[in-house]
DNA sequence: TATGAATGAGACTTCATTCAT
DNA sequence: TATGAATGAAGTCTCATTCAT
């Protein structure tokens, strides 16, 4: 019972991103996501307090899948760069694999969300394995002695960027481009 | 009174911006646009077709300002360098002078917008300074040679998700830290 | 619970019929007919994809009632003009007793029907005795040799057309006069 | 001038007929018949107190071309056989050459016309052959000792019937069964 | 007299939420 | 616990009418 409750949520979650992917978040009612659910209208409301509630929970639940694909294969025994560019590349993949993912990304910043401490530090948490990236780097001293929020805005959130462009269509990146992009942001956060 | 009629637009639109950073796009009705604006609701309606064309006109307006502002003071006869931080400050002053602006770039982003061809090339025009900087830079040899929108990726957009943190009360920069994120942004597009 | 369903539906179709007769098809509104049916707004949209699909229903619904009680009490083992004299009658007494009904008529006529072919086909078997009653008279020779349609337009349109011209208070017609119009619309398809 | 103000009303009642055959009477609004008629959306109203008065006005601008085109070219010293044939064909022929025409007829019943004394006076006058037609034939002992209204009813309206049918297409009618209706018709009001 | 920008009421429709079953 | 019919507020948009020019 408690694993079919959990399988409610999760059910009603999941038909919640892909219409978030589909329709965006001003498409998404309750009463088409139930549907979607293979749930009644009045069933959601046991599970979430009301609207606002489950996209918040719907944001994390989003985030915590981001964190996982962003960190998939990293291995803190292998060299620094290395790592450094299998997170590059799995944020690129995200986007390349799968366009509604990163589109996704941007409805999931227009969710007015309460950026509660709380949240903020559930989302930091996640993203854990980067942050041993950036501290690992500045205790070897290759990294530039910056703290962890800038050093990603000034090199993983390129990647961010540039996937963004790419999954709408508004510019294409070849493979030797991609790898000189990784080469680039590198040089922003080592020392010369 | 050709001017009048402009002046209504503009109204609306100013109106318009103001709405979308204080309460998101999802948060504008054309009746508490109407309101917010001096106008009757019907008014909106003589110089937009309907909510998605204001929406659509919105965008280019905000673009039009964000490029105007981000551009401002930069001389193409001083070093690149200098140019650089200036465009560099430029973008995080407007966050941090004006909170809603940034917030608001997301929010534009989740338009649900044509990105025609057309449009996409009209807003290309608007930020010519930025593309003289790169084409120069590369054209001295001290960029690497990279398309102006990866440099740009890998430069400017990370003033801009620096400085949505920042706006968001995320993360606190102090002065030091900002010219070390200029220099290190800097790092990235320039050989080494 | 199942004639529930069917007990709304009923009860929006019997007020906006009601409304009709009384206001015009232009006067009905569905913020009103929700009213007037005892229904909140956004109920009537459970049983009817909108406006259009409503009044199309709403036809139907009032030909149908139009047919039961024009041909009420029709016994084809009677004399043909018993028959006839019966449903021009029943057609007089509808517009007499209740003035709604024809005025109705001519308000469903400006609906802006599909008239698709199934529609046709459906209002035309619900007027069975009618065309059986023709038919009959052609085959023993008593009628002239038309199509039903053309029989009908000249002998119980013209009920319709002095009930209607009656029903608005435009002409009063007595029993003697009465008698004396079937008798002449009866001249009209009987054969001499 | 004074010619000047009568060809403005007229021109608005022109365009207004046109946009009632086309788009129906809902379909009219008072901006764009302005744009139709080549006015102002305020000059409508020197002309007409409001869209009520402009319609009721309107109804009688087309009864009174109807009345036109149905006693065009018939001549009291033409037999009565031959009168009431031109007028039957009239009516058929407004039907068949242009559709709108008889579209509108249901078009102008639905309008919620005060059918005053005064305005019923005033179209009966514009029939007044077609009084004639009947009286003259009553006076000769050809046509039964009915009212004109019912007279009526029972002949030229079946014309209308089966024009509307016709015009609709409803039902096809070849020359033949033309005049065979007719005949029938004629039936309905002669003494046998 | 003519214009047409402006108004704001009201039309249709959707949607988050509740509640009897 | 789950349902889904019902609600009614709120959204977008149209339109008859007015009024300063």
């Amino acid at each position: 019972m408690a694993i079919n409750t959990n399988d409610k949520r999760l059910q009603i979650l999941e038909a919640a991103q892909k219409m978030v992917a589909e329709v965006g978040i001003q498409g998404v009612s309750m009463q088409k996501l139930a549907n979607r659910a293979g749930v009644a209208a009045g069933t959601i409301y046991r599970y979430f307090d009301d609207k606002d509630h489950l996209l918040e929970e719907l944001r994390q639940f989003v985030v915590s899948r981001m964190a996982k694909a962003v960190q998939e294969g990293v291995d803190a025994d292998k060299p620094l760069k290395e790592q450094y560019r299998t997170m590059w590349l799995n944020i690129w993949r995200v986007a390349a694999s799968n366009i509604d993912s990163l589109k996704t990304r941007v409805q999931y910043d227009s969710i007015p969300s309460k950026n509660s401490y709380e949240t903020r530090e559930q989302e930091r948490k996640m993203f854990a394995q980067v942050d041993n990236l950036f501290n690992e780097g500045k205790k070897q001293g290759v990294f530039k002695n910056l703290d962890n929020e800038i050093l990603s805005g000034l090199s993983l959130e390129a990647s961010v960027s540039l996937a963004r462009k790419h999954a709408l269509g508004l510019y294409q990146l070849d493979d030797a481009s991609l790898e000189a992009a990784i080469e680039a942001s590198w040089d922003a956060i080592i020392k010369h």
